[in-house]
RNA sequence: CGGGGCGUGGCUCAGCCCGGUAGAGCGCCUGCUUCGGGAGCAGGAGGCCGAAGGUUCAAAUCCUUUCGCCCCGACCA
């Protein structure tokens, strides 16, 4: 390509709203444009490494054996209904009708249409196990985007979908997609700065899940990690190992005055304990069943609620902070909760430490009072006893005990054992070896292209602009023609050697543009293409080219003649 | 959805508090000079100041409403 008519611009300056690296070099090099909030544009080199992108994923899909097709964007909304999906999802999923009035959504993913295909297509064990993939427009109404490309709401992703008819056979593809993932990753240069952690099902459902998470300080998930035995999870679903707890024989409850003492720490303060013997009330009001329930859950002053994990154990489809008046419609009081005496409909979740623990301070459900020595089964019944604790820096690792630590990541990837929901929901069975039917075990597996973009970009990147891995390069070589009023040929040589690259399968950017020398260097830097070849009257006196790689400082004369071989080698590096 | 910020030429921004009919740099076009790391000079094109309404002799500027965008939080693959 020449970029003299080349289909974009770059710039000096990055739009002001652009704060990740990744946005800014992504908007000075020209390779997107914004249309709305969270909807971009590919320009011409962007669309470029898209691709490059989206080949390495055909190649490693279907070198596992995976095969691509393409499903529809916009679906009707019967297929969601049938999974329960068209009620479980909100706002997220862009709604919309036909000219008949017929309810239709945009695909934010494709279980759904997944497993209506599946029952069309596969009727025996003998099928199985098998997968297939597509590379698709999704589109997720997010209530904010942000990020560049990090977090869009109309985005390109790689989904694929495995069934078998048994755990047997989901367990062999999950393994299968997890090596392939990170051949993926590496291949797109992030192998070092992708770390694999165990995660939440989320809206999937199933029954295990891994996210491919890319280390980054911008990163909106914090991934817990033990030195000791590798542990590796996302925060919403990582535990921590309890300390044991000796039971103290309950004493009588007590009621002490303690004004304005609304928070834990002034509680610890006023009364003299530490913030492990005090237990502290949060309240939501979830969506569970399709019914409104207040949720009041207990924790241990000195732990933090993880709100994947009550969501998740109390199956709720919805959760949101209640309201002071919530709160003091059931009997209790900001600031002052405590289980003790609420009113009976209210849903009580305690953490594991609170049900095993005794004597805990907690507040008196009265502005200004709190209590000693509550304990949970005696002075109220909690309805579910479980894990609710965030996990955070510092606690002891659940497997082996040692001090846990903190990252933060930009998930990439995700692979989900979904098991039978989707095909259960649209009838897609199979008939096993004795002539039975049994449900087809599902697995959906997904990499975000526009976000694999931008964290490669993340993790390549110097003062000057991008370095491009070659394996995702808009252009393998960018050859900046320096000539002057008066050339003399360097563009023809440019050309010819351009001709020549391109016959040995070199992808080729050439700047044509009348620009001075100064300008085409640093529009070079910032594009980022591995190699670039200066053309100039200086060399081709003595019949040769200047060849310099983007990562590297050192600049080389190289003949003419044997440019198409040096830069060969060059790449294979 | 809560909190905060911002909408002035393609990009970065000034002007707004204290109303008087729009500016700078970069980019773009023309010419001359320059020519291996974002050149100089001269000339030029391009903006109903996000939109609507109001106040006023007069609104980019003040008031109201609205739309859009960004950031933090909530939420979410």
């Amino acid at each position: 390509m020449r970029l003299s008519t080349l289909f974009t611009q770059t710039y000096r300056e990055a739009p002001a709203e652009a704060e990740l690296i990744s946005h800014q070099l992504a908007m000075r090099a020209g390779l997107i444009r914004p249309l709305a909030a969270g909807i971009f544009s590919y320009l011409p080199l962007g669309f470029r490494v898209k691709q490059k992108i989206e080949q390495i994923l055909r190649e490693e899909m279907l070198a596992i054996d995976c095969a691509e097709i393409v499903m529809p964007v916009v679906h009707p909304s019967d297929i969601w209904e049938a999974s329960g999906r068209w009620s479980d999802v909100g706002a997220e999923m862009l709604r919309l009708k036909d000219r008949a009035g017929r309810d239709m959504c945009l695909a934010m993913t494709h279980e759904e249409v997944m497993a209506d295909l599946a029952r069309h297509f596969i009727h025996s064990y003998r099928q199985l196990p098998t997968s297939v993939f597509q590379i698709q427009t999704k589109f997720r109404d997010e209530p904010r985007s942000r990020g560049g490309l990090i977090r869009v709401r109309e985005f390109t992703m790689k989904d694929a979908y495995s069934f078998s008819a048994d755990q047997d056979g989901l367990d062999k593809i999950y393994g299968d997609m997890f090596k392939a993932y990170l051949m993926v990753f590496n291949r797109a240069g992030l192998g070092d700065d992708i770390r694999v952690v165990e995660s939440d099902t989320g809206m999937m459902g199933g029954s295990g899940a891994h996210e491919f998470m890319f280390l980054n300080d911008a990163g909106e998930d914090t991934l817990i990690e033990c030195g000791g035995c590798g542990y590796k999870a996302n925060r919403q679903v990582a535990t921590h190992q309890r300390e044991k707890v000796e039971a103290d024989a309950p004493e009588a409850i007590e009621e002490v005055a303690t004004p304005d003492t609304t928070t834990i720490e002034d509680v610890c303060r006023l009364l003299d304990v530490s913030a492990d013997r005090t237990a502290k009330a949060i309240f939501h009001i979830a969506r569970i069943e399709d019914e409104d329930r207040f949720v009041f859950s207990v924790l241990r002053g000195d732990h933090e609620l993880n709100e994947t994990k009550l969501t998740n154990a109390i199956k709720a489809t919805e959760m949101r902070p209640s309201t002071e008046e919530e709160i003091r419609a059931i009997g209790s009081e900001p600031g002052y909760g405590s289980a003790v005496g609420v009113k009976a409909d209210v849903l009580i979740v305690v953490d594991t430490a609170i049900a095993e623990g005794t004597n805990f301070v907690a507040g008196a459900n009265k502005d200004g009072f709190h209590l000693k020595n509550v304990n949970s089964g005696r002075d109220f019944t909690p309805d579910l006893a479980t894990d609710l604790v965030a996990v955070d820096a510092g606690m002891p690792c659940s497997h082996c005990g040692t001090s846990l630590t903190t990252t933060r990541g930009i998930e990439v990837g995700n692979i989900f054992k979904l098991g039978s929901k989707y095909t259960d929901a649209v009838g897609a069975s199979v008939l096993d070896e004795n002539g039975k039917a049994v449900p087809l075990v599902m697995g959906s597996y997904g990499i975000g292209v526009d976000r694999l973009l931008a964290c490669i970009i993340e993790s390549n990147h110097d003062e000057n602009g991008i370095v491009w891995p070659v394996a995702v390069a808009p252009f393998s070589v960018h050859i900046v023609v320096l000539a002057g009023k008066q050339p003399k040929g360097e563009l023809e040589a440019a050309e010819k050697l351009k001709c020549e690259l391109e016959a040995s399968g070199v992808d080729v950017l050439i700047d044509d543009r009348e620009e001075r020398a100064g300008v085409k260097f640093n529009d070079a830097d910032l594009i980022g293409c591995p190699v670039r070849i200066t053309v100039g009257s200086r060399g081709l006196e003595n019949g040769t080219v200047e060849v310099k790689r983007r990562a590297a400082e050192e600049k080389e004369d190289v003949a003419v003649d044997d440019v198409v071989k040096h830069v060969g080698s060059t790449l294979g590096n």
